[in-house]
RNA sequence: GGGCGGUUAGCUCAGCGGUAGAGCACUACGUUGACAUCGUAGUGGCCACUGGUUCGAUCCCAGUACCGCCCA
């Protein structure tokens, strides 16, 4: 059956997987020849999740690394798996569910609803395994884990009760990131800061009991640019209902224009007359004189910059609304809360955590309202009363062209970062609750420690520079949600609130003999558990057979964008649990945006979807130009264009296949490696040998993109544009021993292509792989090769085919120029040659002939005038075209070269001539430099005879 | 505001002490017995700017400008 004209992905890439998975193909250990280990943990695409781009180039990534070492026989595992998502997995089933008219959630109770989710993950939580599976993942599919798994489960619930009992996990009050819409607190990672259209108001907070100072403003000179009386205090802030909370109002130690009024009290322009609160003025370091008025108001409950200045301060943080995003109505009336608060500011009265959460500050006419609504009302009766800042606007009346002089509020656009839900697309909430934290300081050391020590090695290097900023700064994380998917926290209360921290309920019931137990109904953060995703797969408390063998693990992949929440935070938590780093390295990638470098997103409608792509392209071509773009850091646009790149290069390699189907060689089960005569032979089994070499070299040192250029620039560049086109005449020819051997090395050099291929673009080359009948092995668990470099190049080989390129290039370059039909075939006179040049001349007299379009060549004595001239080491060429070319055209052309040639050899003379450089630089750069300029000058000598014929032509 | 990067051919990016590379795009020619998803040849760069170190700087150092990303 001839082959195909091309290959057939969309056909074949079915048929491959399903053939790998047959023979287990990729289950751990699988091919492992020697005792070595090298295991890759996924990381865990969102069990709700579809296959992107991002998981593409991650994917791809990590499965190049585990098929080459895989192929090299290490025992290898690749580790896959899926994390539970709380959030969305929570949100699709309750979509879900709506759609099917089932009750709400909440309606139906948690253990109804948690059946309901593990249905749809039984239907539905397959989906990315088998989109991993056509991109070619080469995952250990049998042991794909979940989070959710009874083993992990107990995995993570046993890390809690093992850290609360350490003192390293423990309740308390601080101010989250708070998802109004789904009424939880969740992580910095699914907080979206987008810039929005903003507005910044300014208010009067007028001086207590209508004190006044001289307010005062200055150039950077010094000059004064403003001097007046104030009673108020100039407060600017885009978020006017927060003032119901404010504890203070702050200014920069060293602004000068507040340091008469520092300690006085000054009143929150907005609730009841009657209860108005004052608040103190105080000094911080957080406010920007330049910014705004210099003066800040200070919401401790509601902004995590004033969160620390209150908290530094010891200002009471008084929280203004329920989980909703609502203003709070709970509490006692506004006038017994404002009197509290007072007495609090006043410091005639204490104040704790319990009892400034317990106090509500949003005035009754403000409560219960939703916070945007809420914010409406604030700037509107504060201006009505008139303690907005205002402006003076002249405008004229269109009827009676009257000019009237108006006083407006200040109110600036100003473009604000705000933040918002990833999953709930609603403003985010800064919000004073009580959490479960992880005191992160407690574990941090030995995470740093093993970055700095090497253990673990992060890269690009610019990422060990951030992962130490981040964990030397880091807070205490927050790992408790308000939701129900996920695994519940394991500590139950008693009546009087304490806790009982125990693996089953059995067992904390123990602990409270004869009390009345509730369980803490939240649930701990997804990336809680997958922070124990190394361990935690591998069976871990169970002393497993696969947790001995394969943890710590060798390789992490990942983006640079989850060094923190995920890196950082496995690192921090394997090193706690068994005390050892989790992965020798971390391999950070860069993040796939569109090919403008913009983030991919559905409403900007520039996603790429792999899944199309592959469909159209083939996952190999997706693959490779992933790897071809895998350079270390920045950022990876990707556009089709590449894509269609590089399914060129597939069909490229594909037709090579059909050259040898073509010349009627049979591949055979195993093609070993001849001992060839030939010197076509010996440089192709040379170059093959450098190319092993740069390849493992750059798999190494994950320089992805010098893998797969090498390759390129290998089977493109080396075997099919020369190999293969100097090949034909030897198999066109009689000579049956040098076909034969041929042959064999050309079945050898393409085998090797597939195997060093392989790893990179697996479909294609598992299929050409199998067109030889009886291979003992798939290509997937084909040895890789390791010869060296040393052992496989001839120098003399090499240096004669070099040659023999340099001139055909050199020929067909000056053909072109001097406009020779491309399918003229011409004689070449051969001028001057040395030995060197004859015996190369005389060995690849076919494959220049042919290749050069040459038909016949002869020495010759001298040039003959009106010739083309082809200069080469140790010889001159000519090819006369009397009367045919154009004499000014070959001037130009060789004036040009010449040009080239010596401003080339100025620059080295140049520097050989500098007694400096001959005494400093190292003795082999002097002396190639001189080997340079020797052969430079030969070729300029030559050029200069050339002119001189043509001048005396014309 | 703090941190981390980047600025090299029209585009996307490698290179990072010895005088600049790739792919794509572009131009011209071409159905040469694998391949038009191709072949052959070619055009294209004061390597952001200013100083410094060095015999020598795209590469190292300092500063400037602009652009990203992360954290506030």
């Amino acid at each position: 059956m001839p082959m195909e004209k091309t290959f057939n992905a969309a056909e074949a890439e079915a048929r491959i997987s399903a053939k790998w998975e047959a023979i287990g193909a990729f289950r751990a250990g699988a091919n492992a020849s020697r005792d070595e280990t090298f295991c890759i943990m996924i990381p865990p695409p969102n069990v709700t999740g579809s296959l992107h781009v991002g998981h593409a180039f991650n994917n791809t990534i990590q499965d190049i690394l585990i098929r080459w070492k895989r192929m090299q026989g290490f025992d290898t595992l690749w580790q896959p798996g899926q994390d539970h998502a709380g959030i969305a997995t929570q949100l699709v089933v309750e979509r879900q569910m709506a759609a099917a008219g089932l009750p709400k959630r909440t309606d139906m109770g948690r253990p109804a609803f948690l059946e309901k989710v593990w249905e749809w993950k039984e239907e539905s939580g397959g989906t990315i395994i088998n989109q991993l599976k056509r991109l070619g993942a080469s995952c250990d599919w049998d042991r794909n884990a979940f989070t959710m798994d009874a083993g992990f489960h107990d995995a993570v619930i046993k890390v809690f009760v093992e850290m609360y009992n350490k003192g390293q996990i423990y309740r308390g009050k601080r101010l989250v990131n708070w998802d109004p819409h789904f009424e939880t607190a969740i992580s910095d990672l699914e907080v979206e800061n987008i810039e929005v259209a903003g507005h910044m108001w300014h208010f009067k907070y007028p001086l207590a009991g209508g004190e006044t100072y001289e307010y005062v403003e200055r150039d950077e000179d010094g000059n004064v640019t403003l001097r007046e009386t104030r009673d108020y205090i100039s407060i600017a802030t885009t978020r006017p209902e927060t003032m119901l909370g404010d504890g203070a109002v702050a200014v920069h130690p060293s602004d000068e224009r507040y340091a008469s009024i520092i300690g006085k009290l000054c009143e929150i322009p907005v609730g009841p007359k009657a209860q108005r609160r004052l608040i103190p003025i105080i000094t911080d370091e957080y406010p920007d004189k330049n910014f705004g008025s210099g003066a800040v108001k200070i919401t401790g409950a509601h902004d995590f910059n004033d969160y620390q200045v209150a908290k530094r301060n010891n200002i009471p943080m008084y929280s203004l609304m329920d989980t909703k995003g609502a203003m709070r109505a709970d509490g006692r009336p506004y006038a017994d809360e404002a009197a509290t608060a007072q007495a609090i500011a006043n410091g005639t009265e204490s104040f704790d955590e319990a009892k400034i959460a317990a106090m509500n500050l949003v005035p009754e006419e403000y409560r219960g309202l939703d916070r945007f609504e809420a914010r409406k009302r604030v700037i509107a009766d504060i201006t009505h009363e008139g303690l907005a800042v205002t402006k003076l606007v002249k405008s004229i009346d269109p009827e009676t062209n009257s000019e009237h002089l108006q006083l407006i509020p200040v109110v600036e656009d100003k473009p604000i970062m705000q933040p918002f839900g990833d999953r709930s697309g609603v403003v985010i909430e800064p919000m004073l609750t009580d959490q479960w934290f992880v005191d992160t300081a407690k574990i941090v050391g030995p995470a740093l420690d093993a970055v700095r020590e090497g253990r673990t090695k992060i890269m690009p290097e610019s990422g060990e520079k951030v992962y130490f900023h981040w964990l030397e700064n880091i807070e205490p994380w927050c790992i408790s949600r308000q939701l129900w998917w996920g695994h519940q926290i394991p500590v139950w209360f008693d009546e009087d609130g304490n806790q009982y921290c125990a693996p089953t309920e059995a067992e904390a019931q123990a602990m409270a003999l004869g009390k009345q137990l509730t369980r803490d109904p939240d649930v701990l953060d997804t990336w809680f558990s997958s922070g124990l995703w190394p361990i935690g797969t591998l069976g871990w408390p169970s002393n497993t057979l696969e947790l001995n063998k394969y943890f710590p693990t060798n390789t992490l992949v990942t983006g640079q964008d989850i060094l923190f929440f995920w890196v950082a935070r496995m690192m921090m938590m394997q090193l706690a649990v068994v005390g050892k780093e989790p992965f020798g390295t971390v391999y950070l990638h860069q993040l796939v945006r569109d090919e403008k470098g913009e983030k991919m997103s559905k409403t900007r409608g520039n996603v790429i979807d792999p899944l199309v792509i592959i469909d159209e392209y083939g996952a190999d071509a997706l693959r490779f130009t992933m790897a071809q773009m895998a350079a270390l850091g920045g950022v990876l646009k990707l556009s089709e264009d590449r894509i269609k790149g590089y399914r060129n290069f597939g069909t490229k390699l594909w037709n090579s296949f059909s050259f040898a189907e073509h010349y009627e060689i049979k591949f055979e089960a195993e093609n070993p490696r001849p001992t060839p005569t030939n010197t076509l032979n010996k440089w192709i089994i040379g170059e093959t040998g450098k190319v092993l070499e740069e390849v493992d070299a750059a798999l190494t040192t994950y320089r992805f993109n010098d893998a797969a250029n090498a390759l390129y620039a290998f089977v493109w560049g080396k075997v099919c544009d020369w190999f293969v086109e100097f090949s034909k005449p030897i198999l066109q020819g009689d000579d049956a021993a040098a076909k034969a051997e041929t042959e064999a090395t050309l079945k050898w050099v393409l085998d090797q292509c597939l195997i060093l291929l392989h790893p990179i673009m697996p479909f294609i080359t598992e299929e050409l792989w199998a067109m030889a009948p009886d291979r003992p092995k798939m290509l997937a668990h084909t040895d890789w090769p390791t010869y060296t470099a040393a052992e496989l190049v001839d120098d003399a080989a090499m240096r004669e085919m070099t040659w023999v390129i340099g001139l055909i290039d050199d020929i067909r370059s000056a053909r072109a120029q001097m406009h020779v039909p491309a399918g003229l075939k011409v004689d070449l006179l051969m001028v001057g040659l040395d030995d060197t040049a004859k015996a190369a001349f005389a060995a690849n007299e076919t494959l220049i002939f042919r290749l050069a379009r040459i038909e016949t060549a002869n020495t010759a004595s001298e040039v003959p005038k009106g010739a083309i001239t082809v200069a080469a080491e140790g010889a001159v060429f000519a090819i006369p075209l009397a009367g045919l070319i154009d004499v000014d055209e070959e001037k130009s052309r060789l004036s040009k070269a010449l040009e080239k040639l010596e401003k080339d050899m100025g620059g080295l003379r140049g520097r050989l001539n500098n007694p400096k450089f001959v005494e400093s630089a190292k003795p082999e750069v002097v002396e190639e430099t001189r080997e340079k300029l020797v052969l430079g000058e030969d070729e300029i000598s030559k050029i200069k005879a050339a002119l001189v014929r043509l001048a005396e032509v014309g």
